[in-house]
RNA sequence: GCCCCCAUCGUCUAGCGGCCCAGGACGUCGCCCUUUCAAGGCGGUAGCACGGGUUCGAAUCCCGUUGGGGGCACCA
């Protein structure tokens, strides 16, 4: 420190998901150290033994790595757990300085005295003079008069009268560390310049920065708080009833470039009309001063809208290569042996503007690998109506012989369709359905030259026998 | 209960005192194109929470109200 150098970090905990609202956090810490030429550390913070597993890190990890911030770019990971021994010491110190005691009570006990389960510490043990001792927490003796106030780059300089801010605790009875503790003395011995963090970190920061200043440090860090993103209900997401798992959208089939585009536009916005622009526009763009205050909604309707542009944006060689985890077991409900590349490659560019996520590629193109055509009983119900039946005979019959191209298919149906009274937008429908197993899907005639001559009439016979079965 | 934050179309936002009887995007509705569904094209719908100030002039500044949210663990 003291270069003028800025540092950043990102500091999640394990905990078995990467929520989004953390990709953003990571996307902002990482524009911020990339505008300014600096640092980006990522800190695992696993203090809390009880819930975390090595894996999870990995998890992290490849999160980060789906959003470009690729391992080799940033320092770390550094494991919090690693540093317990400094954040005891601080403990210490604070308490061998006066700043610090150690306190017995409970929280029932506290409760019980301040008639309000609610209610801050009391500061019961304050001039006690306990000795350190089975259950016995250490406390940060806070200032009773004063303000503290933080200096943050999205909601200026809010104010925390220090008589509202209790002597919260900063060491279990076994020693180790809390969060606000651990965390302070890890920022201030890496020489974080810029803290980065949501929202629900606001109310922490006064107690942070005083204990920036008890352990000795100059200036506090800069802090930017992010404001929250919440569900339709305007709470904060939370991972038990939102989608918040970033790896879930990732499997579903959202594009990276999508997801990191549609997360910085949540409380950020590119100059110009545009939404959707080039990560290097927002490299050269993103400035924390412009983040907005409020929380924003995760309109997943909207991400849906972005991804399918980005798939469009793709060219065919991009998006077949984007489709394969879905193209094969389990992820596809045909065997493998029974995917066909080169059919897929004909089809591939006809599909590509039919997706929102990449997953949907299933249910479109199943009916080219799987034996038989899925069957759909509502799309049966509604296409073989009226002289459904009889078309499919001529159909059946017609296609025995006609040259087997989309072109001549085409008007060969236009005809047999007329035949009956139909037009083609209604002769289709019951031979989409026979052959595909649906109403809505890829285009039709191109879909029977590739499939085959002899697919198509086989599924057209089974077809004919299950409406004569009635 | 206490502390703090927030407030422009349904949603994400532009706007940082006059260019705004408010612009874009998603959604939604309609039309066109069309072998289904998409995609694409065109058009419509809808908003400055409320009340006071300040000012020649306020979505923009100030105060209050209301409404929403976050936090108040020997979790992080």
């Amino acid at each position: 420190m003291g270069s003028g150098r800025v540092r950043v970090r990102f500091a999640p905990s394990p905990t078995g998901i990467f929520h989004v609202g953390g990709a953003r956090s990571a996307l902002f810490n990482w524009l911020v150290a990339l505008r300014a030429g600096g640092d980006f550390v990522l800190r695992i913070e696993d203090t809390d033994a009880s819930r975390n597993r090595p894996e999870w890190i990995d998890g992290i990890i490849s999160a980060l790595d789906w959003l470009g911030i690729s391992p080799g770019r940033y320092e770390g990971p550094v494991l919090q757990s690693s540093r317990a021994d400094r954040h005891r010491a601080a403990a210490v110190r604070l308490q061998e300085a006066g700043l610090a005691y150690f306190c017995d009570c409970t929280r029932d006990a506290l409760a019980e005295r301040t008639g309000n389960a609610q209610h801050g510490y009391d500061g019961f043990c304050r001039d006690r003079g306990l000795e350190p001792g089975p259950g016995r927490a250490l406390r940060f003796r806070t200032p009773d008069e004063g303000v503290t106030t933080v200096r943050d780059l999205i909601r200026g300089t809010p104010e925390f009268p220090n008589d509202t801010i209790e002597d919260f605790v900063i060491a279990r009875a076994d020693g180790s560390a809390v969060f606000l503790l651990a965390n302070v003395v890890d920022d201030l011995e890496m020489g974080i310049t810029h803290v980065i963090r949501g929202e629900e970190h606001l109310s922490n920061t006064p107690k942070q920065q005083l204990l920036w200043a008890a352990l000795g440090a100059g200036e506090p860090p800069v802090w930017a708080h992010v404001p929250v993103i919440v569900n339709e209900k305007r709470q904060k997401l939370s991972k038990r009833r939102d989608k918040v798992a970033l790896e879930s959208y990732r499997d579903e089939g959202y594009l990276s470039g999508a997801m990191k585009n549609y997360l910085m536009l949540l409380g950020w916005a590119p100059s110009g009309d545009d939404e959707i622009v080039p990560w290097e526009t927002i490299e050269s763009a993103f400035d924390l001063a412009d983040v907005k205050p409020s929380p924003a909604f995760f309109d997943e309707k909207k991400l849906r809208a972005f991804n399918g542009e980005y798939i469009r944006a793709l060219s065919v060689e991009e998006f077949i290569a984007a489709v394969q985890p879905w193209l094969v077991p389990p992820a596809a409900p045909w065997a493998a042996e029974a995917f066909d590349a080169g059919v897929f490659a004909v089809v591939a560019g006809l599909a590509q503007s039919r997706l929102s996520v990449l997953s949907e590629i299933v249910p479109m193109v199943d009916f080219l690998f799987l034996p038989e055509a899925p069957v759909d009983d509502a799309a049966w119900a509604k296409a073989m109506k009226g002289p459904a039946a009889e078309l499919l005979a001529d159909v059946h019959d017609v296609f025995s012989k006609v040259e087997w191209d989309a072109e001549t298919l085409k008007a060969t149906l236009t005809e047999l369709g007329e035949r009956h009274g139909l037009k083609l937008a209604k002769a289709q429908a019951p031979v989409r359905v026979a052959v595909t197993g649906r109403t809505v899907g890829l285009p039709l005639f191109e879909s029977l030259e590739v499939l085959g001559r002899e697919a198509t009439r086989r599924r057209l016979a089974a077809a004919r026998e299950r409406l004569a079965a009635g």
